[in-house]
DNA sequence: TATTTTAACTAATGATATTAGTTAAATCAA
DNA sequence: TTGATTTAACTAATATCATTAGTTAAAATA
């Protein structure tokens, strides 16, 4: 009697529907409770298909950075220089703010060291660094503005979707301008620390 | 048998007792039943304080928020211009840096339109506000500006936090050379901006 | 067709927040 | 000082979770 209809889920619909409930309700509301639930099984039954909610957190994390990696890759097609280095960056905050919940899941990473998950962050900090090859900048100091890229676009989209930003102020044209200005300081800055460092290297 | 005793908490002391949970074990452990533990009564007596576990969480934000202007306003003590801007950067830095769990309890507001935790916040925009206003930035880029800071200090912070800057490379460092090249940014962008807004809006 | 694997299930456990109602200590007013 | 009130603890009970163990039938495979 009553037939078990065996649905078939498959990794990929689980996780669309864990991203639906984190973007429309929040990540805490990821409950296996609630996903199984809108899946329409029972809540031990998507122990088949990751290791409890830690697993799904970090399924769900990879997911998201591939998305962003997706969408700052797409913007970056058939721009240069600093045209290119605007786009991706409008590119990851529209993500941020069309996926909320996926870009939360996406920096909640439960365990930063695991190596699939570092894996999907090495594409996206690989591509802000090819963009911003077009700076000419030198050694270490590309990789330091790498994570000034980075931390400018994570603080300015946790801060907007945290409700940071109060001020009845155009959003995408403070991240323009703070793009602009921290783009416009590197090129200035690295010559000019160079020029310090040698200064202070050689005496007082 | 058994007197009760009453041992008489403060909210300053509960909310130490949070804290210092949240710092060492992450806010995901700061429950009611581990900080009545810490504290030796049970669950239910907290109720008396707070109002449940979102009361809590929202009054350690705010503490949270109050502890991060005093860092900010301390460091800020007998400096000016570009140096006092490094200097509440530095700080900012620092104390999420030591107080982990404190400092995400204060970003993971639950309800950001609260207004007790918006003035709280509001009192470290104001003196990022002041702190920048050696740089005489004009009209709305002023806010701009601070949008920009904001963002670079949460962003730093969090992405360190999360382990998300993997390299051997020096942490304070690259929040100064981020930030001189944020603020070499806004001094010259600024003008440059002027400018251009004003061949836009005559012609093309 | 027989076997194995897979993906669902039920039942039970333990941790949690929360509510309701209780009690005794501490405080305060007369 | 004493009586009343407020406060801060408590017990008991409930509902919601995640999780584990063991089960079963459908699907895939040999």
């Amino acid at each position: 009697m009553s037939p078990r209809p065996k649905i078939g889920l498959d990794l990929t619909t689980i996780l669309e529907s864990a991203g639906e409930i984190a973007n429309k309700q929040g990540m805490q509301e990821v409950t296996l409770a609630n996903l199984a639930k809108k899946l329409g099984i029972r809540p031990p039954s998507l122990y088949n298909h990751f290791d409890g909610l830690p697993g799904l957190r970090k399924k769900l994390a990879i997911y998201g950075i591939e998305k962003i990696y997706e969408a700052m890759a797409n913007a970056a097609i058939g721009v240069s220089g600093t045209e290119a280095v605007l786009a991706i960056s409008q590119a990851y905050v529209n993500f941020a703010r069309m996926n909320p919940g996926v870009y939360e899941a996406a920096l909640m990473a439960p365990d930063p060291e695991d190596e699939e998950f570092q894996l999907a962050g090495a594409r996206v900090v690989d591509l802000s660094i090819r963009v911003l090859q077009a700076y000419h900048l030198e050694g270490d100091y590309a990789l330091h503005a790498v994570r000034g890229l980075r931390s400018i676009l994570h603080g300015f989209s946790a801060l907007e979707q945290k409700g940071g930003f109060k001020l009845s102020l155009d959003l995408d044209e403070s991240l323009m301008i703070i793009m602009k200005a921290f783009l416009a300081g590197i090129g200035e800055q690295q010559n000019f620390n160079e020029g310090a460092l040698l200064t202070t290297e050689t005496g007082v």
